[in-house]
DNA sequence: GTACCGGGAGTTTTT
DNA sequence: CTCCCGGTAC
């Protein structure tokens, strides 16, 4: 093999780039560390630094791994540097870690005892299994619940530490301990027995599997010559001893022999070269285990390494900058970094304090309505908020307003239990190992098969030391009754026969997994008995599991040659952040964290109060405060051009009102930056006051310390007489508009008022915002959208068939 | 083995 | 308030 000499990197690789971005596509050592500030290209940088890369011959693309925190930026930065260079991606690796150890355990996976078409356990599989050895334990009662065995198991598996390891260290006085220590023990011998990891298993198994086996790990130090992390900020220790084994080089005796690559004089393998982007301002998943450290520290753990910072924000405007360089200046022991844009001062910053979560998520209706009319499009806007609790007045307001939204997360497709239960049958297709799954399905779609019968094949299984699906084949030895037996039988019939039709592994000649799953589903009778009730709610479950089968045919489409195994490392490592799509035309809701990485036009961030942000539990976590101003500051980060901030006065929990104070970190931002439309402190009672900003003495000082403005506490449901005695806020707080009472109030149950007509020129009535004339309706018979002038609050958009509208 | 009822606990963020 | 679990009745 003959090395191709380099060649000048091309000049559109580096045309238009800013100078430290130009160096850090030029850069050319073993180790280049990229602080890349929000907005600040870095994109754009590592793509043209892969492209550059090979467009000079300085590596094939096989050689390249880059890893990145979700599917769809990783599909995103193959498709940009596709564009940069034509068609030479192939064989390129660009992931996330979890992805990519997936594709090393499955190759090794024989290796090391386990099967190729291994089960990846979701967060909820594993914890089903906890949940078996901790009740079998009794744990309970010695104060170890099942959520807090498994926040311990995986926050050891992101130590890399095992069962054997944390014996080891394990306090042998501390009862509590020891337990954990026997049900990560009995845990982990199950997750080996069924052949299966769970999702923090991924990246350390594969960082023991390179130790023990330094032969295989060669093998990836040998192809990946080139490595580039993304968003290393946010990498746990497991992943960072990942990459540490994989730019490690190797002893000349595990080099394989057919090496193409240039080896040392010794014929060891030369460390690959690693390129790391972060922003330890951007550090938001210490609570999984990321460690901050991992970044600050990079030029300690690789010497010689360069650093680079990118300073110069080409995303959002000044005004913007200035509030987000306010906030986290806050954060000590951080490297100053100061973001700035050449975008000009831009817009202030909207305020908006509601009187309750409603009336929040009406301002937000509103302005998302005003801005589409000035001719934003839905998809260029987006609302976040701290927790997924949140969405439901959100939602029911965007309803009711007719503006078109799409939540990203929360409770997922695939978190769905219908949905799992027919993913639980392919696991159990892919893998009869697998217990736990085979478990879930053996009695859904309902066959009478109940915990008895279950118990007593787990038992024969174990007695006879066979599977629990061999169990079932011989389910005439367990002396059942006749229906009982020839229920199980068939359910295994039916397993053998779909793992017939299909070869997990390999495709050739095999059935699609569509037609497979859609004539298991058939078979099971699945959606059948599902359609059979009368249950609405049913009805729509089947039409989840349909949605699945579309799922299945989509992947067909595109990986003609993919595998059930495929398919389902596919459906286990979907992120939240996966399942957005931008030609959506809708406004796209989410969590703050899920927003990391994204960018929109308009943004608002909603719940900006003590105790939601920061959130309440992050109060005795060390670090937790700063870690909640990053996410406060991820979140301004992502908007372009205009960034809403608001809040409520009270907000329901459990179903009982609280008062809500402003957070912290709104003081942090120069008052001069914002323009409240309804500032905290005053509450705008009465028209033509002067909005007070926040800042303002008289409310700035009022809280923190004294003054009574301690945090939440519960208040009657409509007393606002009831309110804190500080800061003069109570006799201002008073509602402005018409007798309109403030509550958390959603008037009555939905209504339906598909059939009510209305014209341009109609009085009407909305029980919230009093009396109106209707200016004009479009839409068509669901959609039909009222704009009403009402006479105390203004124009609205409402959607007729939900919003609380009678005819006058 | 299933269906229904009542009590109790829980919502921070997620690959 | 809502979901989930465990207990009881059929």
């Amino acid at each position: 093999m003959t090395f191709l000499p380099p060649t000048a990197i091309p000049a559109d690789l580096v045309e238009g780039l800013n100078p430290p971005q130009r160096a850090a596509v030029e850069y050319r050592g073993d180790a280049l560390l990229i602080i890349a500030g929000a907005g600040s290209g870095k994109t754009r940088v590592l793509t043209h630094r892969i492209a550059s890369l090979i467009a000079t011959h300085e590596a094939w693309p096989s050689q390249i791994l880059a890893i990145t925190f979700t599917n769809k930026a990783a599909a995103e930065m193959r498709e940009r540097v596709g564009q940069l260079l034509g068609e030479a991606v192939e064989g390129m690796w660009i992931s996330t870690f979890h992805s990519a150890c997936v594709r090393i355990l499955r190759r090794e996976a024989e290796k090391f005892g386990y099967t190729q078409g291994f089960t990846i356990y979701d967060s909820a599989d594993s914890k089903a299994l906890i949940k078996r050895i901790v009740k079998a334990l009794e744990a309970e009662s010695m104060g170890v619940t099942v959520s807090t065995a498994q926040n311990r198991i995986s926050g050891l598996k992101n130590e890399l530490i095992d069962p054997d390891g944390f014996a080891r260290q394990v306090d042998s006085t501390n009862p509590r301990d020891q337990l954990i220590l026997e049900i990560y023990r009995q845990y982990q011998r199950q997750l080996e027995r069924n052949k299966a990891f769970d999702f923090d298993d991924l990246i350390a198994q594969t960082v023991w599997l390179f130790r023990a086996y330094p032969e295989i790990a060669a093998l990836y130090q040998r192809r990946f010559r080139h490595i580039l992390v993304d968003e290393y900020q946010d990498t746990n220790h497991a992943q960072y001893a990942l990459i540490r084994e994989l730019t490690r080089g190797s002893e000349p005796q595990h080099v394989p022999a057919d090496t193409r690559i240039r080896l040392a004089a010794d014929g060891s393998i030369p460390p690959a070269s690693l390129t790391v982007v972060g922003d330890s301002d951007q550090s938001i998943y210490a609570f999984r285990g990321a460690d901050i450290r991992n970044i600050t520290e990079f030029e300690k753990d690789f010497p010689g390494a360069e650093t680079i910072l990118l300073e110069q924000n080409y995303r959002s405007t000044q005004h913007i900058l200035d509030a987000a360089n306010a906030v986290i200046g806050n954060n000590f022991d951080r490297r100053p970094k100061n973001l700035w844009t050449a975008a000009g001062e831009g817009a202030k910053i909207v305020g908006y304090t509601g009187y309750s979560a409603h009336d929040e998520a009406q301002f937000v209706a509103d302005e998302i309505h005003k801005l589409h009319d000035q001719g934003t499009n839905f998809n260029d806007m987006a609302v976040f908020y701290r927790t997924n609790a949140q969405t439901r007045a959100l939602e029911e307001i965007l309803i009711r307003s007719a503006v078109p939204y799409r939540l990203i997360g929360g409770t997922k497709f695939y978190e769905r239990a219908e949905v799992k239960d027919i993913v639980a049958y392919l696991m159990s297709i892919a893998n009869p190992a697998d217990e736990l799954s085979v478990r879930r399905i053996i009695n859904s779609p309902k066959r009478g098969i109940g915990p008895s019968t279950e118990t007593a094949i787990s038992l024969f299984a174990q007695d006879n030391d066979i599977t629990f699906r061999e169990a079932m084949g011989r389910a005439r030895e367990l002396g059942l009754g006749p229906k009982v037996t020839n229920a199980i039988l068939d359910l295994e019939h039916v397993l053998v026969e779909a793992e017939q039709s299909i070869d997990p592994a390999r495709n050739t000649g095999a059935v699609p997994v569509s037609d497979m799953l859609a004539k298991l589903v058939e078979r099971v009778g699945y959606i059948e008995k599902l359609r059979a009730t009368n249950n609405p709610q049913d009805d729509a479950r089947a039409e989840n599991v349909e949605e699945l089968i579309n799922v299945a045919k989509e992947f067909d489409k595109q990986h003609p040659d993919g595998t059930l195994v495929d398919f389902l490392t596919e459906v286990a490592l979907v992120a939240a952040a996966d399942e957005l799509d931008d030609e959506s035309g809708a406004v796209s809701l989410m969590t703050l964290h899920t927003a990391k990485g994204l960018e929109y036009d308009a943004v608002w961030i909603t719940g900006v109060e003590e105790e939601l942000l920061p959130h309440k539990m992050s109060a005795d976590e060390p670090g937790g405060l700063a870690e909640e101003r990053r996410l406060f500051y991820v979140g301004i980060t992502r908007a372009r051009k205009i960034l809403h901030l608001s809040l409520a006065l009270t907000r329901t929990q459990y179903g009982e009102s609280s008062v809500a104070m402003p957070s912290r970190f709104l003081q942090e931002i120069p008052e001069a930056l914002i323009a409240w439309r309804q500032s905290p402190g005053i509450a705008t009672s009465r028209g033509g006051e002067r909005p007070r900003a926040l800042n303002a003495t008289g409310y700035g000082s009022g809280y923190g310390n004294g003054g009574g403005f301690g945090g939440r506490r519960a208040v009657g449901s409509r007393s606002y007489g009831d309110m804190p005695q500080g800061a003069g806020l109570k006799s201002e707080f008073k509602p402005t508009r018409g007798n309109r009472t403030f509550d958390n109030q959603i008037t009555g149950a939905m209504k339906d008022n598909a059939d009510l007509v209305l014209e341009t020129g109609d009085r009407v009535k909305h029980t919230d915002f009093g009396e109106g004339t209707v200016r004009a309706v479009t839409g068509m018979k669901a959609k039909r959208i009222a704009e009403v002038e009402f006479d105390e609050v203004g124009r609205k958009k409402l959607l007729i068939k939900v919003a609380p509208l009678e005819k006058l």
